[in-house]
DNA sequence: AACTTATATAAGCATGCGATTATTGTCAAG
DNA sequence: CTTGACAATAATCGCATGCTTATATAAGTT
């Protein structure tokens, strides 16, 4: 049962983003997984702790490695979620366009 | 040019996603948007401002209301980075598994 | 002009997060 | 059985986040 705001939450981080960047190309254990950043080993370990409890790893024991890999459910759900978004801006893009378009023109005042 | 870590990092709370959800229905002020919340208004105007920084709603000027509606840019940003992921997952499927199937069935330890 | 509605901003506070160092556990190899 | 590689955990610290209350601004109403 994936967490959404787990799940949201790990992708905010480069760091995170970029090992599952990685994992895209396959499996990879911490220390593959740690060499291209400027961090401890710790450091990359409680990533990966993050992006396990929000559904998008799984791991698996080899001798004393742990190779990480990415989990279908956890990206599954977000996606989902995202999809939502998108199709109500597919399905709101004439008649939102149309009611903007039909307003005063005085009325055009952006940012703030 | 929205910025990941601000847009996923929005997507964490589930107010703002809330928020966002309403807005697929169509365009929303403030006090609308914040009915349905036991929260202050001041708060909800923070996750507007949020929102906004993210990329992922706009406001309009009408009176004094400030209507938000979503916003393509920010929402699409996202999409794109996760349809990489789930391209990945795709593509990966059958070598993953057929690699995982054919490791030492005694190298099958689970979780922790 | 005074009052109300709609919204934003500021200050304050509790909690959570990302990193570090230090330490510990486990397996593999000699 | 000792040593070294791989990895997890704990304690700590500074900074960010999410709320609150209080106040401000600005347009609409009477």
């Amino acid at each position: 049962m994936p967490n959404l705001n787990a799940s949201f939450a790990a992708l905010a981080d480069p760091t995170r983003r970029a090992i599952l960047a990685r994992l895209a190309l396959g499996e990879a254990t911490v220390m593959e997984l740690a060499k291209p950043f400027e961090m401890t080993q710790p450091a990359i370990s409680q990533h990966l702790k993050v992006l396990e409890e929000a559904g998008l790893i799984v791991q698996r024991v080899d001798g004393t490695k742990r190779p990480r890999r990415l989990a279908k459910a956890g990206i599954d759900a977000m996606d989902q979620w995202l999809a939502m978004l998108r199709k109500a801006l597919e399905k709101n893009y004439e008649r939102l366009d149309a009611v903007l378009a039909a307003m005063e023109p005085n009325t055009k005042g952006k940012k703030r």
